[in-house]
DNA sequence: TTGCTCAATATGTCTATACATATTGAGCAA
DNA sequence: TTGCTCAATATGTATAGACATATTGAGCAA
């Protein structure tokens, strides 16, 4: 009976947790751990690497595996498409566009995304039409720019960014709320390759909250 | 020249990202690939899980592997101590313990945290000492009580909340700013086998962002 | 002491092979 | 048509063995 991969790496994080393992403490090398579970050095390696990803270990050749000093443990948030975040709350998706506008190569967007006919966010967008010159031929009152993008706009990299603001004029009138009202404002840039695709700005509706499980 | 799982991984990502595998689409199996890249399959096998474990790819066994539809990129963030969020940024980390208070199993700190002498986010939490006792001994004054349980108190999982809110007359007095100004909260709990360790509320410094790479 | 070289070593990666397991779809039965 | 069974198939995982590569530390030289 030897060990398969995952019961390595729970056995593995047993220790790590229980600090029979201690924190910035080197641990067995794979040839030993192998010997000692009676499985291939391959098999402990994956175990290991998995832990190393999730934040648990540090690896580096010759010097050997440590535990993380600090272990951060990482959460993962997805680029969300409104209209997914919206349904996964059972709730119904609808989206208004608000305001079109086109200079040579800059798409302006204003859109209020709703759950349940109440005011969900608001989107603040622009599209750089050179490097997505489909984008000015779409009609986002039938797909979502937010979505759209996601779809035909691949990117490269791009940046997020949480912050908190007082809610504009603009936006209390969208949201439903008073000016001034705090307001969580997620802010985004892709690019690809050939340069900046897009940049959004999204005020979302007062008690919003994003949520992690870590 | 056979090629390494990094070459297959990054050749397989130009054809997602140039549509060559659209969206959607099923790509060749593993034995083709192989065949076509003069690898072993274990190799492609390596670069498509990687891939898929990014959000590329769709993997289902039988079923085959399909480029995702909404390429879900995730961005991830770590649970951090402060100080070395703050020395990050390159600026001088301290903390003052503004309050402490105890029940028979509950320990309340506040603490403010400052960067460069102007303040950075106030803290107020609580640990439950049925399940971490050590922490009723500690002088919080020379260590943060993030930074101690974090190091002193692995969790098994817990849960975090970025929103915004109004701030408080408390909050506003350390954070130096008007009581109402809108801050990014963040909650977070996080759990041990045994029950809940701890609970926290931090409000940032007016015009804190939380920045992630995507 | 300082700096260099080199061997030892732990992890990284690849290969070929084998068996496990989930899922599909064809073919048959009710 | 509907439902069942079963074989085919793609990915998942394990293995032994091999070579690659980064890093350490010992030993030697300046």
């Amino acid at each position: 009976m030897s060990a398969g991969w995952q019961e390595v790496q729970t056995e593995a994080l047993r220790r790590i947790q229980a600090r029979e393992w201690p924190p910035g403490g080197l641990i067995p090398g794979e040839v030993a751990l192998a010997r000692e579970f009676g499985c291939a050095r391959a098999t402990v390696n994956r175990a290991l690497r998995a832990l190393a990803e999730d934040g648990w270990l540090e690896r580096r050749r010759r010097a050997g595996t440590r535990v993380a000093l600090s272990p951060l443990r990482r959460a993962q948030m997805s680029v969300a498409v409104l209209r997914q975040e919206v349904e996964a709350l059972g709730k119904t998706y609808e989206h208004k566009l608000l305001h079109r506008s086109q200079t040579q190569n800059l798409l302006v967007l204003h859109t209020l995304h709703l759950a349940d006919d109440t005011p969900y966010a608001v989107e603040q967008r622009d599209i750089v039409l050179t490097h997505v010159p489909d984008a000015e031929t779409i009609d986002f009152t039938v797909i979502s720019a937010n979505e759209w993008l996601v779809q035909n706009a691949p990117f490269d990299h791009g940046s997020m960014e949480y912050l908190s603001e007082a809610a504009t004029d603009f936006e209390a009138t969208h949201l439903n709320c008073a000016t001034g009202t705090a307001l969580l404002i997620l802010r985004r840039e892709t690019f690809s390759e050939a340069g900046r695709i897009t940049q959004v700005r999204l005020a979302y509706a007062p008690g919003h909250a994003v949520r992690l499980n870590i």
